[in-house]
DNA sequence: GCCTTTTTCAACCAAAAGTTTAAACTAACC
DNA sequence: GGTTAGTTTAAACTTTTGGTTGAAAAAGGC
């Protein structure tokens, strides 16, 4: 009998090669798009040891979309906490989502056709996820509004505002080099959203929130 | 030979039914996951009739692209010349993007996964519509810079803040309602866009934009 | 050398999908 | 009433795809 661990070594050694090459056909090409072949094709890998270690193509893209929507909501809440004024909260808060994006470029293309679906595969824990970060926003601008440097808002119109800024100008990459003048002052090939584009999104997104001198509320 | 008019309205009559039945399913299920089969079925016409008409499954595709798309760019532009002011013409603009949106619901779902393709699949005249919007939105913000009522910002930046958060809140329709709290203070079931999302976003972005009494710039 | 797990190869199947062909139908026109 | 061009249909054809299988080979610890 082999050594379970080193045997569990190789089991995950595989399935991983293959969860990364679902995860880029997926995401390049959609659920419909993408022929299991080619996913086979790219882990560099059997078509048959596909199914052996994960399943059918439902299954692998049940776990893709868990591998690329899931950590989203974690990370978020950790670092919120360091922050301190809801000032920094939101900054922090923008910046995560930037951060997370360009870390996981296979987000944006996913999200964008799994929203156009209806969200109707996001797995429950994705749904709850989402929810609590509707949840954390929600606490940083009402905890700013009891201290009076915040005006209310409604936390999903201005999350969606947030990450549908931040989707669209990922994914508008090919869009703004083949038409000049779609990029604005953005060089074109830069496709981070973490660093210009993160600050401009701040920038907007609190001067949008915050209370200003004499303003009632 | 057949009367040229009637046999041209038999045509447009048939080449219009199998366009809209391709517009409602191309846009439920994007261009892989649609057959055209169930195009033919949901236009009470024979697949072969669809081939005679039109053409094969990318140039229907294509026509939809640009029927669902091509508009929006015209109504704007004209709509905004009415508008005096710039904060008048700001709202109107996004008044305009949300009543096209609620108009035309195709559009949120094709162009989320339009846009989650590289916008690969968009016509020159979709393009050139785009651009044409962005210089729209430019020059609004360029006149509220020069009357010194609004603070500089880069246009594409605010527009994909704009339609990223009409038409996630549209998609988010089916997620709001299998999960409380993502919706925040919108009744269940309200998908319009052009009512109280459009106010709120409206308000958003003005704050944003305007310059507060007594700012530098 | 044996045994278990994993991977490959090849083929297969059934269903589905895109496309085409030839025949049938429709309606104006002589 | 028959002709004829334009239109629609039924049915087939071709290719692709997802899924499965069975046997063989490789890998690697014992």
């Amino acid at each position: 009998m082999m050594d379970p661990v080193s045997a569990q070594n190789r089991r995950g050694d595989t399935a991983l090669k293959i969860l990364a090459a679902a995860r880029d056909v997926f995401s390049e090409r959609g659920f419909a798009g993408t022929t299991v072949d080619e996913i086979a094709r790219r882990a560099g890998v059997n078509k048959a040891t596909l199914y052996y270690q994960i399943g059918d193509k439902q299954t692998l893209y049940a776990g893709v979309i868990l591998d690329v929507m899931g950590s989203a909501a974690d990370t978020t809440a950790s670092e919120i906490q360091n922050a301190t004024s809801p000032e920094e909260k939101l900054r922090t808060y923008i910046r995560n989502v930037a951060e997370a994006m360009d870390r996981n470029p296979w987000m944006p293309p996913i999200m964008l056709r799994e929203m156009a679906a209806g969200g109707r595969n996001f797995p429950e824990t994705v749904v709850l996820g989402l929810a609590r970060i509707f949840t954390i926003l929600g606490e940083i601008i009402a905890e700013g509004v009891r201290r009076g440097v915040f005006v209310p808002a409604p936390p999903p119109l201005i999350h969606l505002m947030i990450v549908g800024a931040f989707a669209f100008f990922k994914t508008s990459a090919p869009l703004r080099e083949r038409q000049a003048g779609l990029g604005g002052d953005w060089p074109a090939g830069e496709d981070r959203v973490s660093g210009t584009v993160a600050t401009e999104v701040e920038r907007l997104v609190l001067r949008a929130l915050r209370k200003t001198p004499g303003e009632a509320g």
